[in-house]
DNA sequence: TTAAAATAAGACAAAATTGTCCTGATATAA
DNA sequence: TTATATCAGGACAATTTTGTCTTATTTTAA
């Protein structure tokens, strides 16, 4: 469903909600790598891209770090489509150019709804309830 | 969402279910291929796997070709499982070596729903269905 | 001022996915 | 029987995605 790239951004962002909402401090690439279990330089790159996408604000230097741009109001589909752009969401799910209703490939029509509820679910989920459910030990980083 | 061979299949399904509809021959990869707008010797790799997964028959030789196995009974999920497997709609979004509710990772519980709607409108939508909808210039295979 | 701790960025490498080519096997019609 | 049209399958090539390494830059504390 979602690249590597987009999965590993999704922890990195739910890692860093959860550990200012306790102690509001800048998180740096190794202590997130380590958390959420993922190669250290490539979790850096993809933590240039959410810089990138203003969905992350970093620090240089020494106690630099980490951390989000619009405390804990970021939802996942902002995160997916910086990462892994519209395709996902808005693009052909059998890979038309563009997902038109006037040109529909053979499973647009049956799926248009699922993926609209996906889309839905995405938004509702920001970063606050996440958090709350990392902190009542009801979801994990890794496994 | 779908790998690309997934894409391919679904699309290889659909057209020999219309095709059949019409004048039950067998259909070979080069119609397929034009029909579908697809590498022709990719194609024929993704129809072998069909085959394996029985979701197709072949017969070689000439005025061979492809065929459905269970006239136009297939539907999406068992076509999106044979090439793809179990990986996008039973295996962890972010990655876990397996999805649970003992350990579930941080998009889980708010994703499990969405995930469970998507997987009844691939079960409910079969050939026919989509067929039925090519027939009536409602669907398409190639833009 | 210097050492240390951090991000930034580009080049490179490995792995996975997608796609091609060639040869062999099989079935049918003439 | 032979030519032809078809699937089967393996080796290879190209592309994309994932991951690594190295060096430069920035900031702060001592
Ligand atoms: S999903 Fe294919 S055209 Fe809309
Ligand atoms: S989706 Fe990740 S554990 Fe269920």
């Amino acid at each position: 469903m979602f690249s590597k790239r987009c999965e590993y951004a999704i922890k990195i962002m739910t890692f860093i909600a959860h550990q200012q909402k306790k102690s509001n401090k800048k998180v740096d690439v190794d202590a997130i790598s380590k958390a959420i279990d993922s190669p250290k330089a490539f979790t850096a790159k993809i933590l240039q891209d959410l810089v990138k996408s203003d969905l992350l604000v970093s620090t240089r230097g020494r106690f630099g770090g980490f951390s989000l741009s619009a405390q804990i109001d970021i939802n996942l589909k902002q995160i997916i489509e910086a990462i892994d752009g519209h395709k996902l969401l808005e693009g052909c799910l059998l890979g038309f150019g563009a997902c038109s209703e006037k040109n529909p490939c053979v499973v647009h029509h049956q799926l248009k709804s699922a993926r609209e509820i996906l889309k839905l679910k995405l938004r509702d989920t920001n970063l606050e309830i996440i958090a709350k459910r990392v902190n009542e030990k009801n979801a994990y980083f890794k496994e």
